[in-house]
DNA sequence: GATAATCCTATAAAATCAGTAGACTAATCC
DNA sequence: GGATTAGTCTACTGATTTTATAGGATTATC
């Protein structure tokens, strides 16, 4: 399961990327609206802006704000940055390999297949879900 | 990511269905073959018992066997035994489904779609992947 | 009744998660 | 240039989960 830190950064994104354009939004806004603790969200936007997805603008009229179109933000990136691997195991991890001490026989252990096809899948599924396509989808349910 | 419990009780399963159907396998066997701590163990598989999964024989000749035929027990049913939920949303799990906290507008989450579509490939995936699959696979690449 | 095996309860160290506190730094406006 | 505003950084805390371990109770076999 998702934690909650990446949850609120999927939602918080999210948020931003409807405002996109507009200039920078206060944590507190974006706290109060997604109903995210403040000084989590703080620790969170922090680690998103380090992780190179978000820009942020210090002192009065200040926030943060996209640092790329939604068009290119996709899920793969905020979970890998905010809940770890999307793999559900490290050895079948693209951007968090480690072999696994679990399998006796390393390069024909039995259940890797399985995990890399689950992998395989999540991953176009997760790419394919850019901050765009989440709020044209957003808008439309709202109707 | 796959709790070591939950990869210690698929890679104990495998070697039980390869023993299918040639009595009781004692714990000790297990652990010393598949490097698992006994204790720990122990522990797992009477909770894969307890789960329905397993069946056993206490004293001497007694041990761990299968309680339904390899075909009948899939990765799904492991998985939500000794990890817990397949599904990355609580609002998107078919076995723990809970409400969503974090979204704000449940009935139409922006992200919810996305997550769903995941569960389901990786149900379809998991579910094809039985234990009389996962030895078969074993099996040829030893050769 | 000795032995061999699982069953059960309790405990504990380590890691992770979720959140908070408070001081520091930088930008803006007057 | 000083007050104000808003992000930055470090450290800490409490709760929960994970990964075990210890030791005795129970049950089946010979």
């Amino acid at each position: 399961m998702l934690s909650k830190k990446c949850k609120y950064a999927i939602h918080a994104l999210v948020y931003l990327a409807e405002r996109h354009g507009q200039g920078p939004v206060q944590i507190g806004e974006i706290a109060d609206r997604q109903k995210i603790p403040k000084k989590f969200l703080e620790a969170i936007l922090l680690e998103l802006r380090n992780g190179r997805i978000l820009n942020s603008k210090k002192g009065k009229g200040g926030g943060y704000y996209l640092q790329r179109s939604p068009e290119e933000i996709n899920l793969t990136e905020v979970i890998r940055l905010t809940n770890g691997p999307i793999a559900l195991l490290p050895c079948v991890s693209l951007n968090f390999y480690e072999s696994c001490e679990e399998c006796v026989n390393e390069k024909n252990c039995t259940i890797r297949t399985t995990f890399l096809t689950i992998r395989d899948e999540t991953l176009k599924i997760l790419s394919e879900s850019n901050l765009a396509a989440l709020v044209k989808k957003q808008k439309k349910d709202r109707k």
